[in-house]
DNA sequence: GTGTTTGCAAAGAATTTGCAACGAA
DNA sequence: TTCGTTGCAAATTCTTTGCAAACAC
């Protein structure tokens, strides 16, 4: 990873220790909404020393800061998504792969606020079929 | 509960026990969204020598036959719904309360095909603050 | 009577915590 | 030097399982 993006982090008020910074190079770009025990695995190749403790720790910090999100779906464990653009997800009921949405869905979100409710955000779960479980 | 109702959910082939019975009850017209743990309070009150077991049990049963929803909300646990008609969620991201957005909203599904996907449902979970919490 | 459900206790999965040693800034 | 991070192990939390006794149908 380079200089600027590290510096992109450290300003972020992370401090980068060798395993944060495995594990931000396992997330940047993955689209495989990783676990915390996919990524443990992974970056324990690396750092046979390291433990889930940080694994949880740097999840932590990062979706504090926004950097990720956290995915809850069906089936228990938690996800980690890296994708920083708003999108939404497609789950298969069949493989369970999930799939990333990432065409803006125009929504008809009037009538909260008479229901006094603000709306931060939102996040669609499509179910179904992937092209191969079809 | 009426024998009508308790005959219908012999017909799905539930067997029906007093314990079931109270969880039935106690989810029927429920809008909390309670978790098993809030079910096992609840109807533990009635039949004190009940078991998480048999709430975990009756819970994957419903699930099942259609008559629950799981809900996977940020926090860990799970939750349960009992309202059977489609509907969407709001989440207060300060109280932590869980709110059914019933009105049908349109979305363009469309496209899906083209990406090899069939949908079979989505869901809809709103984040923001309730009128409460604003 | 038959097969399912119950309750118990124990196991299991996933995540979190306490704390001393370490290391980034 | 300072304060946040690491690694370990143990603790928590939530859910599931195995099995004998009880029960619904």
């Amino acid at each position: 990873m380079d200089k600027d993006k590290i510096d992109y982090y450290r300003r972020l008020g992370l401090k980068i220790t060798p395993q944060r910074l495995a594990i931000l190079e396992y997330l940047e770009g993955n689209t495989s909404h990783p676990t915390a025990e996919d990524i443990y695995r992974h970056v324990s190749e690396k750092f046979p020393s390291m433990s889930f403790a940080t694994v949880y720790n740097t999840l932590e910090a990062l979706k504090e800061k926004g950097l990720i999100t956290e995915l809850n779906i069906e089936g228990g464990r938690k996800r980690f998504d890296p994708n920083p653009q708003p999108h939404h997800h497609f789950v298969c009921t069949k493989c369970g792969k999930i799939i990333d949405i990432c065409k803006s869905l125009d929504l008809k979100i009037q009538n909260f606020d008479q229901m006094g409710l603000i709306i931060e955000k939102f996040q669609i779960f499509f179910y179904g079929r992937c092209s191969k479980c079809k």
